[in-house]
DNA sequence: GACCAGGCACATC
DNA sequence: GATGTGCATGGT
């Protein structure tokens, strides 16, 4: 039995409150420039965000952090100063690859690159090698500021335990449901997504039975019957 | 020492 | 289209 909208979006705005009550403001993302984001994007795919931004300092103290310099330096090099984040040799392609992209496209410009409308720059992000759906997604709405909504693990996990999901649906049909049910403003996806990482990170792993999540008490949660694995 | 973390591509059926 | 596997580090 699908929800129907108004509940959704009742639900949705009701797990939105709570979650910037217990949390408050994310201030996502964490990086200094654009371009920094576009870079921890790629960095942080299926790894830890501490050992990602680990790689990001290592970048700025040799003076890589910028798109010119990233393209020139050898892939070798790359490699080694981001070998804390992890597969650091396909991210070391996947960085090189996007960067050549970044530099032959829009000159290395985050503002020439704003332009594109969201569609097309979408589909153009996702062309390129090692930019998949959570990667693209990102980098439009936490480097560009367009309003999509980023899905990842933590999101689909926490929306699937409080079945607002199942825990087959697609990245696109999660984003569709926030998408549908929210107001198309990229400030609120931006917090929204942190948010739901917030309390993936400090909660759903430490208390998988939830009895201390602040979602808890919303709507027609059946948390007692939703499938035992979160992983 | 096992398990996990803000994915993605590619092979195979 | 679904399912399995490689990629690899650092923290718990």
């Amino acid at each position: 039995m699908k929800p129907s909208a108004p509940y959704l979006r009742r639900t949705l705005t009701r797990i939105y409150e709570k979650l910037l009550v217990r949390f408050g403001r994310q201030h996502w993302w964490p990086g200094e420039t654009p371009f920094e984001v576009m870079v921890g994007a790629i960095l942080t795919q299926n790894t830890a965000w501490r050992n990602a931004s680990i790689a990001i300092e290592r970048l700025k103290k040799a003076d890589l952090l910028n798109s010119a310099r990233l393209d020139r330096v050898p892939k070798s090099r790359l490699a080694k100063l981001i070998r804390s984040s992890g597969y650091f040799n396909q991210k070391a392609k996947r960085l090189k690859s996007f960067v050549r992209y970044f530099q032959k496209r829009y000159g290395g410009s985050v503002p020439q690159m704003r332009r594109i409308p969201l569609d097309p720059l979408r589909k153009e992000l996702l062309s390129l090698p090692g930019i998949g759906p959570e990667t693209a997604d990102s980098i439009l709405l936490y480097s560009l500021g367009k309003p999509i909504f980023v899905v990842d693990a933590y999101t689909r996990r926490i929306l699937a335990r409080h079945s607002l999901i199942s825990w087959e649906a697609s990245y696109e049909e999660i984003q569709a449901l926030f998408q549908r049910n929210l107001l198309t403003w990229s400030p609120l996806f931006n917090e929204y997504h942190a948010l739901l990482v917030a309390l993936g990170k400090e909660l759903c792993r430490t208390h998988p039975e939830c009895h201390l999540c602040p979602l808890r008490s919303i709507g027609k949660l059946r948390l007692e019957t939703s499938p035992a694995p979160i992983a």
